[in-house]
DNA sequence: ATTTGTGCAAATCGTTTGCATCTGA
DNA sequence: TCAGATGCAAACGATTTGCACAAAT
C-alpha cells in the first residue's frame, strides 16, 4: 500500500526501469504518465480498476494526467496483454491487472470485481467453436449479491 | 379475462393470447407495444438482442414503438425474468430470450452472443462465497476469435 | 527533427429521464 | 376513471476523438 509515486522523474531505478522495460517490450514508449500508471497498476498486487478510478487515484498521487490518456493507457495496455478487460454486466469497464488464468466474482450491490481464491474452478466439457472460430478465452463471473 | 396462471403452456409461435397471460402472470400490463416486442422476442426461438436492434425490428414490421419504450421493456422483462441480460465486455447490452441454466459464446469480430450447445460445458470446483454473499449465478462465457 | 504521446474540450454512443399525452382495465 | 404506459427530446455518464502543443528518440 505504498502509494507516494516521485511525481514524474525517477532518477532511482529501482522497479521503474522493470517498468520502463515492460513498456518497451510491449512497443510502448515508457513516457511520464504511462510509467506512472502502470506504477499504481502493477505496484500493489492484483487490481480491478475502473478509468475513472485510476484517473482519481494518479490526481490525489500528484501525477498529473488526464482523464483521456487514462483511457488510453488503459487500452494501450489491454491490447499489449499487460492488462486484461473484464466482462461484467455494467456500465464501466474493469481493467485486472493479473493476467494469468483465473476468474472473477461480481460483486452486484457494490459494482465490484474481485478475483476468485486460487485455483478454484474448472470448467470441463467445453464446446467445439464454430466453424473457422478458435476459442480466445473461458470467462467465469461469479455473480454474487447480499445474502437475504 | 383468462384466468389461467399455469405455467404448462408455453408459447413459442402461438397467439398473443399466450403473451398476455405472460405478461399479466409477469405483473405487466399487456400493452399493444409489450405485445408486440414480446412476440418478436419470444416467438422465433432464442435471441440475444440488443435494444437498438429489436427498436430497428419493431419498426420494419411497421409496430410504432420508442427506442425508451424499448429499453423499458426490455428491463421489465428482465426484472419479470421472462429475458436475461448477457454480461459480455461491449459497449451494448444484450438481452437473451432463453431464460435457462446455459453459456454462451462471444464472438469478438462480430459482437455477437450465441448459445453454446445444449447441456456443454461443467464448472465444478466453485469457491465458497465472501461473508454474507451468495451466488446469484455463473455465467461463462466462451470468447471466440477468427482462426488465424 | 521527426515521431509519438498528451491535454483539453467538444463530439459520440448507449442509455435514462422528465413530462405531457394516451390507454387499458 | 385513472394508475400505469408511451413518446419525444433533452439529459446523462462513460468513452472517444480532433487538434494544437509537448516530450521522447
Amino acid at each position: 500500500m505504498q502509494v507516494s509515486s516521485n511525481n514524474g522523474l525517477q532518477s532511482s531505478e529501482c522497479d521503474t526501469i522493470g517498468l520502463g522495460d515492460k513498456l518497451r517490450d510491449a512497443g510502448l514508449r515508457p513516457t511520464r504518465q504511462r510509467l506512472s500508471l502502470a506504477h499504481l497498476l502493477f505496484s500493489q498486487g492484483n487490481r480491478h480498476v475502473s478509468a475513472e478510478a485510476l484517473h482519481e487515484e494518479a490526481i490525489i498521487a500528484r501525477i498529473p494526467v488526464s482523464l483521456a490518456t487514462v483511457y488510453n493507457t488503459l487500452h494501450q495496455f489491454n491490447e499489449a496483454g499487460l492488462l486484461r478487460a473484464v466482462a461484467v454486466e455494467s456500465s464501466k469497464t474493469y481493467f485486472d491487472t493479473n493476467t494469468s488464468d483465473h476468474h472473477h466474482f461480481f460483486i452486484e450491490s457494490e459494482n465490484r470485481v474481485v478475483d476468485v481464491p486460487a485455483s478454484h474452478i474448472t470448467v470441463t466439457d467445453l464446446p467445439e467453436p464454430p466453424e473457422g472460430k478458435e476459442i480466445a478465452r473461458v470467462d467465469v463471473i461469479v455473480r454474487l449479491r447480499d445474502k437475504s
